[in-house]
DNA sequence: CGTCCATTTGATCAGGGTCAAGACGAGTGG
DNA sequence: CCACTCGTCTTGACCCTGATCAAATGGACG
């Protein structure tokens, strides 16, 4: 790792309130690798030899069922964690990671999970905070797919993409890696036919512009009024 | 808390691997309540006060919409820890806490999490492991709530319950505890009425017996047949 | 015995899944 | 540079699961 690759990650949520020092323990300590799009991270019931760092890209976490349907869990941007399963007690990891584009990622060998939190109180304490977030995610997520119809739940999901990696474009904020109308059926629980209608309908009412896995959301503010259901149903 | 209250808890999950003198100081710092039926441990968007264990009863841990629409997040069983927003950064309760019935709690005081964490870390360990279930069982539910019919979100969640708090009987597994067809449609994502149906039907092939927020699984396998897919559509 | 809930059961209907076909666009090899 | 192919996306027609609406039944408990 060069030095300009430690400067580039210390400002990183995981490692807030660390020293310089302990940081290059950590950092020294990683190795650093190239993921090349739709090549997996780390792969559901595999065995956890590593955690990771996401340093630039974007990375899909994916829950196959015995049947072989696929559920999109979260997607990881640049400075997340990810692969995690030792912070958790666990030896396999949940879930599997693929490449949405070519990746650049940070590795940790698993059996440094313990001496880290140890050692590092505040990378711990960064950690565990995140986990919560994302279990809270993950029941908001239960809530939704309980109660809400299907274009309030593909609009709150479009809407959750465009926060986390939103890039603002002259026509409105495009989100940044390519996602099909099959992905985002994968994270809503519904089907791409489905997710196609309402786009070309929200289309239509000037809400989004989309094309070929690319999805520009034009009015944030009117998307969010239809995912929280106080839309002018026209 | 007497002695015979300490033997009691040594045993439970979340304090495995602590000498008896830990648990002591553990022990000693908390003070125990009673929580009628129907009562909140604590409730959602409170400030996190304290944290708990759940000595003797069932507790219902519920997120309510901003529109009012209840879904039940799980159900807590003896020895299990409960409101610790403090272990994940949090300030305040995600979710509600009611005794499903009458319960006996310990508390701790909120600030004394970072201590724990540090004097014992097995039980920060234990902690973090539950949360790392948790966190998977809550993927796992929005795999089923995706890809799933109701039929067999019922059936899954009903042997979740039976897993959890079944009490063996003459004609089969009893849950423990009071349970409405209302309750189970809050964690399966339906309607009271599609569940008094499915259990109806289920009862006519001998799978269950239920009666006034009861339920009784007479063939946990031939429920879990039905549950996994491979059943024979009678 | 009366009241209040939980439960059951029927009738209706619509959201959205399934099936089917085509259009469109991007990359590939000749 | 063009033809071809493959994967994505669109759109129509149909139908089924399960929600909604409505009403009656039955226990439990004061």
């Amino acid at each position: 790792m060069s030095r300009l690759d430690r400067s580039l990650i210390s400002g990183l949520a995981p490692f807030q309130g660390l020293t310089a020092v302990d940081l290059n323990r950590m950092v020294g300590q990683a190795h650093s690798l190239r993921i090349a799009k739709d090549e997996a991270v780390f792969e559901q019931e595999g065995e956890a030899h590593s955690f990771f760092l996401l340093l630039d890209g974007h990375v899909r976490v994916i829950r196959t069922t015995p049947d072989g349907q696929q559920v999109i869990v979260r997607y990881i941007s640049p400075g997340e964690l990810m692969g995690i399963a030792h912070a958790l007690g666990r030896t396999t990891y949940p879930a599997s990671a693929i490449a949405a584009v070519d990746c650049v990622v940070l590795a940790w060998p698993g059996r440094l999970w313990p001496e880290f939190a140890a050692a590092f109180p505040d990378f711990g304490a960064n950690t565990y905070k995140m986990v919560g977030s994302r279990l809270q995610d993950a029941h908001t997520r239960v809530v939704e797919m309980s109660t809400e119809q299907v274009d309030r739940r593909v609009a709150h999901a479009l809407l959750k993409l465009v926060n986390q990696t939103g890039r603002r474009m002259d026509e409105g904020v495009l989100i940044d890696f390519p996602i099909s109308r099959q992905d985002i059926a994968e994270m809503t629980g519904t089907t791409l036919h489905t997710v196609s209608r309402l786009l070309t309908a929200w289309e239509e009412q000037g809400l989004v512009k989309s094309g070929r896995q690319k999805v520009t959301v034009t009015e944030p503010h009117r998307l969010l009024m239809l995912a929280e259901g106080r839309a002018s149903k026209t």
